[in-house]
DNA sequence: ATAACTCGGTTAAACGTTTAACTAAAATTT
DNA sequence: AAATTTTAGTTAAACGTTTAACCGAGTTAT
C-alpha cells in the first residue's frame, strides 16, 4: 500500500504540515523533529503523490519537446541526440520529458500537441524547424519555450544555436586550405536559418580567399536537407559543371546522398573530388570514404536547451538568452589537396 | 485564464457534477443539457486538469519506458523507432510516456528509474535486454509490464516478441535456395533469446536441407552484436575457413561490420560472399552493395506492445499474453547465387 | 389514489498535497 | 517584570476533479 503524507505524519507524531515543511524545506524545523520525520519517511518508504504536489502548486513537473515527424524519423540520428540530452539534464533536474511529434505541414485547424491543451507541460523545447503557424499558436500559451536550431520569425524565447556561419567558414577553408577553388555547395530549404547561416559561410571564406562566388556551382533549390536530395543535386550540378574539384554539403545527409552519387558514378573520392559534411551524425564513420565533416556537439545542445528552460521555469523572468555552441572539424577521408591535372 | 469545471459549470448553469457526467460518459444527461455543457465546455476552452484526474483516480496516466543506454545510444535506430511505435499508440490511448535509459551494468544498489520510485507510472514497457536483477527490483513494485523484445527469466509479463526462429529459417533457407553450403552464422551475446532462436533457426534450416551443422562456421563470442564485432568476427572466421560462400549475420550491425570487413578486404558482395542481416534498419538501403535482411515489424511492435499494456491496465486482470510478430524477407543486392568454381 | 420506479439532476466528501494564518512557549528587549 | 520578538509547530482552506448519496418530479403499476 503506498503511503501517504498522514502516515508518515502519525508515524512521525507530527502534523502533515510539518511533514511537507522536512520535505520541502520550507520552514525551520528543529532537527530532532526533522529526522524523526526523515526517519518515518523512509521507513514507510514515502513518495510525495505528484499529482496532490501538481494539483496544489499549478505545475505539472513535465517539459514538452516538439520537433516535426520528418526530424524525428530521420535516419541520422541528429535530433534524437538532441532529445537525448535534454533527457539527461530533465534527470538532473527532476522534469520529466513528454515528448511528441508533429506534422510539418501543421495545417491552421490541426489539434495542438495534447500536453499543451491538457496543460500538462510547465514549458516546451522545440528541435529544429517546425511551421510558423504552429509557432504562433503555441506562443499563444505563453509557456515558456527555448528553441534548438531554429529562429522562430517573432523572436520572443530562449534558443540554443549552432554555430553555422562558423561552420560554413571552416568547412570551406578547409576546402581552400586544400588548394581548391571550384567549391560547390548543396544545400536546401534555403529559408532555414541554420542552412542559410552555412551558405553565408561559405561565400565569406571564398570572399577572404579572394575566390570568386558563382552561382552556378551553388544548388539549393531542394525542399528538404536528405539524401535524395543530395544525390539529385550533385547530379544536376556535375551535369553543367565538369570542373568541379570539391563539394560542401550543407548536412551529412545531403553529403551522404552526394557520396551516393559520386561512388555510382566512377567519381574517386576524395582523388577526384573532395566532399565535407555538417553534422557529424554516426553514419559518417561507416562510409567509404568516411566523411569529413564539421561536428555540431548535439547532446550538450540538448542538455544547454533544457537548463535554459528550467531556469527560466525557476525564475520566472524569461531571460532573452541566446546560446552558440561551437563547433569543430572533423578531418576524415572524404577530403584532400587538390590532384594535380 | 485556464479555466476549471466550475467555470464551466456557471457558464451552463448546471453543477459540476453534471459536466464531469457529460465528460465521462457516465451518467445519463438529457441531450439538451449534454449540448448546454459541450457547448460551454468549447466556449471557454475547457480541458480538465491532469492532476485532479489522476489526484482522485489514483492513477497517473503515465506509461514508464525503459531501455538501456546502449540500446538507446546505438546507431541503428532498432529501439528508437519501437518506442516511436508506443508513443503513437500512447497518443490514441491518452496516455504520456515518460522514457528512461539505464545502466547495462545495472547494479544491485543503483536507484531504479524515477518515475517507478516516484510513483509517477501506470504501467512499464521494457525494451531488449535488461539486466536480471532490474527486472526482480522491477517486478516488486508490482506494475503491470509488457517486455519487448526479451524475454524476462521469471515468465510473469506480457510479451511483445519478434519471430526470431521464424526469421532465422528464411534468412537460411534464402541463402541454400540460392546454392550454398557453405553458410557461416556470425552472432553474439548468445543468452539473449532472441539471438539464440536466430541461431536455432539457422541450424534447423541446414538440418532440413541436410547440411551438416560445422561449428567452425558458426561465431557467437561477441558480448554484443554491434558493428564491432561483427567485423572482428568476420575477420577471424575467414581467416580460418577460405570457403566460406555466405553469411548469416544475426542483426543489421553485425552485418554491417561484416560488410565493411568484406570491402575492406577485397572480397566482392554478392559476388564472392553473399551477406544477410536482421532488422532491417534505415542504414541497409544505403550500402554498398544494399542489405539483404530479415525485416522486423518496429514500429507495429511498439503499438502492439502499448495496446497491451493498456489492455492490460483497463481490464485490471493481467492476461499472460504473448504476441509474436511476423518477419518478412527483404532481398536486396547482398545475396546471389554461389558463383561457380 | 397511492406506492414504487425512473429520470435528470444536485450536494458534498474525498483524493494528497501546500501554505497562509494562527498559537503557545521560549527567548530577548526594555 | 512586563512587553516584544522569535521559534517550532498546528489548523484549516485551497487546488480541480470524481462519485456515492440524495432528491424532487414524472411515470407506471397496483
Amino acid at each position: 500500500m503506498k503511503s501517504t503524507i498522514k502516515d508518515v505524519a502519525k508515524e512521525a507524531g507530527v502534523s502533515i504540515a510539518t511533514v511537507s515543511f522536512v520535505i520541502n524545506n520550507s520552514k525551520h524545523i528543529s532537527s530532532e523533529t526533522k529526522n524523526r520525520v526523515l526517519k518515518a519517511i523512509k521507513s514507510l518508504n514515502y513518495h510525495p503523490s505528484k499529482s496532490a504536489v501538481n494539483l496544489v502548486s499549478g505545475k505539472t513537473g513535465n517539459i514538452g519537446f516538439i520537433l516535426t515527424d520528418d526530424h524525428f524519423l530521420r535516419t541520422e540520428p541528429f535530433y534524437t541526440s538532441i532529445f537525448l540530452g535534454t533527457e539527461f539534464e530533465a534527470r538532473n533536474a527532476g522534469y520529466y520529458i513528454l515528448l511528441t511529434s508533429i506534422n510539418p505541414d501543421f495545417n491552421k485547424n490541426d489539434p495542438l500537441p495534447r500536453f499543451i491543451l491538457n496543460n500538462s507541460v510547465d514549458g516546451i523545447i522545440v528541435a529544429g524547424k517546425i511551421p510558423a503557424n504552429l509557432i504562433d499558436r503555441i506562443s499563444s500559451y505563453n509557456l515558456p519555450t527555448v528553441y534548438i536550431d531554429y529562429i522562430p520569425t517573432k523572436n520572443c524565447c530562449p534558443l540554443v544555436l549552432i554555430d553555422n556561419l562558423q561552420g560554413g567558414l571552416m568547412a570551406t577553408n578547409h576546402l581552400i586550405e586544400l588548394g581548391h577553388t571550384n567549391i560547390a555547395f548543396i544545400g536546401a530549404d534555403i529559408e532555414h536559418p541554420s542552412l542559410s547561416d552555412r551558405l553565408k559561410g561559405y561565400k565569406q571564406a571564398l570572399e577572404n580567399a579572394k575566390i570568386q562566388i558563382k552561382n552556378n556551382l551553388i544548388v539549393t533549390n531542394s525542399k528538404y536537407p536528405d539524401r535524395v536530395s543530395g544525390y539529385n543535386s550533385i547530379k544536376s550540378l556535375l551535369s553543367k559543371n565538369k570542373n568541379v574539384t570539391a563539394v560542401f554539403a550543407c548536412n551529412d545527409a545531403m553529403a551522404i546522398g552526394v557520396l551516393n552519387y559520386l561512388n555510382d558514378n566512377d567519381y574517386k573520392v576524395p582523388k577526384d573530388i573532395s566532399l565535407i559534411g555538417f553534422d557529424d551524425v554516426e553514419a559518417d564513420l561507416m562510409l567509404n570514404p568516411p566523411l569529413t565533416t564539421i561536428r555540431v556537439p548535439k547532446i550538450e545542445m540538448g542538455i544547454e536547451a533544457m537548463k535554459l528552460l528550467v531556469n527560466t521555469l525557476k525564475n520566472k523572468k524569461s531571460l532573452l538568452n541566446k546560446i552558440l555552441v561551437p563547433v569543430e572539424l572533423i578531418e576524415r577521408e572524404s577530403t584532400s589537396t587538390i590532384r594535380k591535372k
